[in-house]
DNA sequence: ATAAAAATATGACAAAAATCATATTTAGGA
DNA sequence: TCCTAAATATGATTTTTGTCATATTTTTAT
């Protein structure tokens, strides 16, 4: 549903918006432990993420990343923009070129509320909002 | 959302729900044209689906592809399992070894309910269904 | 029986996604 | 100032997905 590089993107945010901040910078190598995902491509995950500024980072010793108060009100989905394209949640479910509610494809009816509802929520979820979940133990991250 | 060889079978099995039956077998070549998918692709697709008895064939001259009533009642989800694997829907959405209501991830509670409906509508509805829809002109299937 | 027309089986090739490796740049501390 | 530690940029490699090509088998008609 999702590819692996969001799904790696998305936990390794939600675990800076947990253990990070402004004076609290976490390198690479103690992201990508806790959360399981290889070290080299995560730092890939991250170069792409900063750089549309969805989280922070800085170089050098004492270097890192980490979520600031504008990076923690971002919505889920800028992640899954950045990481898979804008497209990844546009498109029919059979490809056509032309799909509405006037001219459906014959899949349209059974998925679209669905597919809108979804976007709907990862565009007003934010990483703050998880992350929440998770602090107050609504929610879980292990692995 | 869904892989192209998905998209690409269940175009195809319309098509021959629309315009096959027992003494009215299509070939390859004469699918592949009207839906647009390249015809040595499709040929693979459609023989995965055959050896699934999703539809049916028979070989040799007069032969090709065709839906008998046992494969017109097959529901759409059967497609989707055959070509990219029954794991495709099942999987949690940052693949997370253990996340169920009892201990959900971040993204659950967002997810999984439209996600169970959606694979709630794929398992219940039929290619007749789908297909009848374009029959009574309620869905399109140009391109 | 034989020839032709179809699916089937198999595998080669290409493109995209995922993964790994390394040289470069930047910032901090001695 | 210079060394070190971090991100950054770049690109090589591997795996998966998508695509193409061809030889084989089965069926029908002559």
């Amino acid at each position: 549903m999702l590819s692996n590089s969001s799904k790696y993107a998305i936990k390794a945010v939600l675990y800076l918006a947990l253990n990070s901040s402004e004076n609290k910078k976490v390198m690479v190598k103690d992201i990508s432990k806790p959360i399981n995902v290889p070290q080299a491509y995560l730092a890939k995950l991250l170069q792409a993420l900063s750089r549309q500024e969805i989280i922070s980072s800085t170089r050098g010793p004492n270097g890192g990343f980490y979520l600031n108060d504008t990076n923690r009100k971002q919505p889920v989905m800028k992640i899954i923009d950045v990481i898979d394209g804008k497209e990844k949640f546009n498109s029919c479910m059979l490809s056509l070129k032309e799909c509405d509610e006037k001219k459906p494809c014959p899949m349209h009816k059974i998925i679209y509320p669905l597919k809108s509802k979804l976007v709907q929520n990862l565009k007003s979820k934010t990483i703050q909002d998880l992350s929440q979940e998770v602090k107050f133990g609504k929610a879980f991250l292990p692995l």
